[in-house]
DNA sequence: CGATATACTGTAAACATTACCAGACTACCT
DNA sequence: AGGTAGTCTGGTAATGTTTACAGTATATCG
């Protein structure tokens, strides 16, 4: 789909708005009043360019005939193994997208990380679940967050204590982090909001 | 809302069919065309009818001027603490609503369970989280069920055992339930095909 | 029984909306 | 310099759609 021109993106997010608010696409010559065009032409134009651009589909001869195209909201990221060092949303570690409900999780999720191993066993944290984060750096004490410690991405509950940030896991066969800020980094990715598992049956 | 005629019912239905596939509402005579009706006015009868009723709104002077009205899907219920013997669904233990996204388990959610106690725990089922289940009495072996015991509810894994079933817990301080389904009934009330946990932050 | 709601037929006028013509100005690319 | 896309004016014909009027028939309710 080749980009929209400012004016073409105005003209949609009208059409978006007026469709959600009453339900019914505006006529041409509604929009036209709203956008400070006098002609039905003019309006004309630009729906024609938004049609062939695949942004909206037009049906012929039917008054308000305007579809809204691509519309499909894609979900939440599911982020898989990170590599060390790049990015945790970088494309190669998605391995595909799930749509939540709107208010699954307070705050809202921003991506979701499925668990590698089961150093959280005892917080019920499995192998493969999927962890919804949320993107903050403002983490409390005692919280699960997602955080990078020489560029590996782990799942711990945080404790500070003064400068030093533990990493506890939750399973007595795993060993606490310990981290010095003043010496080494620690990057928060996020916190974990909530916890989706799918049981396969 | 007075209730809708089942011809009523039948019109709403296909609105909203056509709303949702073409993205634009009927006009009257398509309405018509569609439900057998050669009259506008005989169309127009009933869209006054639902519009009283409040099903949708009118528009005047609108061409497709029909909004439907009372459309938030209100979400899966959350069922709490289920009184022994009646019926799972029975609003008193209706705690709560929650939207699920379309896709997020496979089967389907039919409703959501809110886990007490810790019988569940090496499942990583902790007391608190809500369960994703599926209503149906098709269940196989290994699987977590939703079952009723003595009228009380219940959540373990199923292992059959010829005419004996076994409700097993997994976590060691809990106790397998033995049922003889030849003396007891075990009644099924549905498949755990989700966990969802909210971390409360 | 009479009032009211439901569920239609049929027709015509009035209005809402799109489709199309002819042209103008600007910006950008080659 | 010429071609193409974008953004518009202005006007008109053709269609799409609603609205109103005048009836008919069948239920249901108090």
């Amino acid at each position: 789909m080749r980009p929209l021109t400012r004016r073409q993106a105005e003209i949609l997010a009208y059409i978006r708005e007026r469709i959600h608010e009453e339900g019914v696409p505006p006529t041409i010559m509604e929009i036209g009043t709203a956008m400070g065009i006098s002609s039905p032409n003019g309006v004309r134009d630009h729906l024609k360019a938004l049609a062939r651009k695949g942004a909206i589909e037009l049906v012929p001869g039917v008054a308000r005939g305007i579809r809204l195209r691509g519309e499909a909201d894609p979900g939440l990221p599911i982020v898989g193994r990170v590599a060390a060092g790049s990015p945790i949303l970088a494309e190669p570690h998605i391995e595909g997208r799930l749509r939540l409900g709107p208010a699954m999780f307070e705050p809202r999720a921003d991506f979701l990380l499925r668990v590698q191993g089961m150093s959280m066993r005892d917080a019920g944290i499995l192998d493969g679940d999927l962890l919804a984060v949320h993107r903050t750096v403002e983490v409390r004490n005692g919280q699960i967050v997602v955080a990078r410690v020489d560029g590996e991405v782990t799942v711990k509950r945080l404790r500070m204590q003064g400068p030093v940030a533990l990493l506890v896991p939750e399973n007595p066969e795993f060993d606490t982090i310990r981290i010095d800020t003043r010496e080494t980094d620690l990057c928060i990715e996020g916190v974990v909001v909530g916890v989706i598992r799918r049981e396969h049956i």
